[in-house]
RNA sequence: GGCCCGUUGGUCAAGCGGUUAAGACUCCGCCCUCUCACGGCGGCGACAAGGGUUCGAUUCCCUUACGGGUCACCA
């Protein structure tokens, strides 16, 4: 078979070879032990955690050894694509924090030297490399219909063989000159594929990055590098891409496990360096239906999507601190031991990365954000919300606006102190938080310990000594000196000592100041509260109390 | 089915031949306290099973079970 023909026949459009464009991509110059990753999605618009914890591993990665980390579409498979999808996915991430050196900015934009950074504007690239393994004879073109290649696997799967095209299954493979012309003269629609040098008796193994030494059998198949439209496969666009572009590290989904065999052939063959692979286990999820793990699944699971964090508002720092927290089984130590250092400072390393699937656990995820955002500023936590809130809750929004100083004054109570309160988890939460500070309760949930007639006498009384211009420390010992004119306990350990000589104690009595103020039993400080109030409105809620309790008779 | 990967409390996880088997989240109790939250203290709770190797296995080897992945002209 004459080789050069061949590929001249089938390639008869490339002229520049594989030696011009290896040397147009010039080596990195980066310091020792730099790493080179990459995240390479398809551009279908719908952002997958899993695909943002890849991103941000990957990131960490190249950072922590002064690396580059850049985006790559893999965009081979047509029908998947979304439009603006790659706007979505740069969004997706940078908002995160996950600093893109290099690569898709946009469905247009680009930086780097290592362009294109899509696929679908590189089939010349990848075309030149086939050509040039068709003049090797390590390709050949097949022929085989869909139909045809189903009948061979049903035969396989009825003799119990491996199913796939290799060996005597690959029928194209000795295809002479004439029948490839002959085909090719008729239209017939071909793919390309590797004449694999593979031996099914010989194993193979590499060094993962995470799951240490991984061994299997080599690749036998005739695997297909060019699709029929001249577009690659992700293996193939897998080898020449991170080859050009000079990764060294390859960060992905640990599916890809299995077919390691075909990508460490093919650049065997293609005589590239081999990068370092590091296979990331799915995060995954508890199903309730089988009890057992199941992926996080786009169609079932909301929480897949990382849109909805930005939805039910989490903040963006908040989830990457709890992807640490996953990605690193030291990193929760370390935050204990530094709780103010940015978490970037942590140095992110494969070794403490977990073999398992990690369960995505919200309810930690909670707390993490809970922790996060009682230490933000009640600026930052305004802005949190706000930006939230004229996205996803307009109502809210107007509310809010209507007087900023105000709305800060609420976010503001317990903030800022040594322990500062963890009620909010995330943005979504803060309507029901903050409820009562703009619109004066509608019903109340007195307690029931007391009659009717005492609410009513206690707070009658305590709008007499209430006195608006208290400081914090003048304030509940005012309660205290009415609750003993009343007949309660000034402390609940007078009450709890001899309960037969009081009505009840100090704590009955702010219970049904608090509940006249706010309508709720629980509430954080009630003195900040009614500072935040003013003091025409809390009178007003305690004339309001008094006559929805006189109502009530 | 073949080939891979995995399996320590409910969850996330330390551990790397000898430990009372850390810690975090959740849950429960107590303390603090005018409520709640925060915080403090304490508690419940685990090495998938069976064989080896060894003076000794959570740790090493084998088998089994279970879970996951993959076997496309999808990535």
């Amino acid at each position: 078979m004459d080789n050069k023909k061949l590929a001249e026949l089938l390639f008869p459009q490339i002229e520049q070879t594989k030696e011009e464009i290896e040397n147009s991509y010039k080596k990195r110059d980066l310091p020792q032990g730099a790493r080179v990753t990459r995240f390479a999605p398809s551009p279908t618009g719908f952002l997958h955690i899993g695909g943002l914890f890849a991103a941000f591993v990957s990131e960490r990665a190249a950072h922590t050894t002064d690396g580059v980390f850049y985006l790559r579409i893999e965009d081979t498979d047509k029908k998947r694509e979304v439009e603006n999808g790659v706007t979505g996915i740069v969004k997706g991430i940078t908002d995160f924090g996950i600093k893109i050196d290099e690569g898709m900015l946009s469905e247009t934009e680009s930086v780097g030297d290592y362009a294109p950074y899509i696929q679908s504007k590189r089939a010349k690239i990848y075309q030149s490399y086939c050509k040039d393994l068709v003049e090797k004879g390590l390709a050949y073109p097949c022929f085989c219909s869909a139909e045809e290649l189903n009948a061979v696997r049903e035969e396989q799967e009825k003799n119990k063989e491996n199913p796939g095209y290799y060996g005597k299954y690959a029928k194209c493979r000795d295809l002479t000159l004439e029948q490839i012309e002959e085909n090719i003269k008729n239209g017939m629609p071909y793919v390309l594929r590797l004449k694999s040098p593979g031996d099914e008796n010989k194993r193979i193994s590499f060094e993962d990055g995470i799951k240490g030494t991984i061994e299997m059998p080599e690749n036998i198949l005739d695997i297909v590098l060019l699709k029929t439209d001249g577009i690659p496969t992700y293996h193939f666009a897998h080898a020449i891409d991170d080859h050009l572009m000079g990764t060294n590290y390859v960060i992905r989904g640990d599916e890809w496990i299995s077919s390691a065999p075909i990508h460490l052939q093919l650049f065997d063959v293609l005589g590239f360096e081999t990068p370092s692979y590091a296979h990331i286990s799915p995060i995954m999820k508890e199903d309730e239906e089988t009890g057992g793990k199941r992926k996080l699944s786009k169609r079932k699971d909301p929480e897949a999507a990382v849109s909805y964090y930005h939805e039910v508002g989490y903040p963006n720092k908040a989830v990457l601190e709890y992807l640490y927290t996953i990605a690193n089984s030291n990193y929760e130590q370390w935050r204990m031991e530094n709780p103010d250092t940015p978490m970037e400072e942590f140095e992110f390393d494969f070794a403490h990365m977990s073999k398992a699937g990690a369960l995505f656990d919200l309810v930690k995820l909670t707390d993490v954000s809970k922790t996060y955002i009682s230490k933000l500023t009640t600026d930052e936590v305004f802005e949190g919300v706000k930006a939230w809130a004229e996205e996803y809750n307009k109502d809210f929004y107007e509310l809010l606006m209507k007087d900023t100083d105000y709305s800060k004054s609420i976010f503001a109570i317990e903030r800022g102190n040594e322990k500062p309160r963890k009620d909010i988890a995330k943005w979504e939460d803060t309507p029901a938080y903050t409820e009562y500070f703009f619109n004066a309760p509608e019903a109340y949930d007195f307690p029931e310990n007391l009659s009717k007639e005492d609410m009513i006498e206690i707070l009658q009384k305590y709008k007499k000594v209430y006195n608006h211009n208290d400081i914090a420390d003048d304030w509940f010992p005012r309660v205290r000196d009415m609750s003993e004119a009343l007949g309660y306990a000034k402390a609940p350990k007078f009450y709890k000592k001899n309960p037969e000589e009081f009505k009840g104690h100090v704590g009955d009595v702010s219970s049904v100041i608090r509940v006249a103020a706010t309508g709720r039993r629980n509430t954080p400080d009630l003195y900040q509260i009614l500072q935040v109030l003013g003091e025409k409105e809390t009178m007003d809620r305690f004339d309001r109390a008094i006559s929805a309790l006189k109502e009530e008779k």
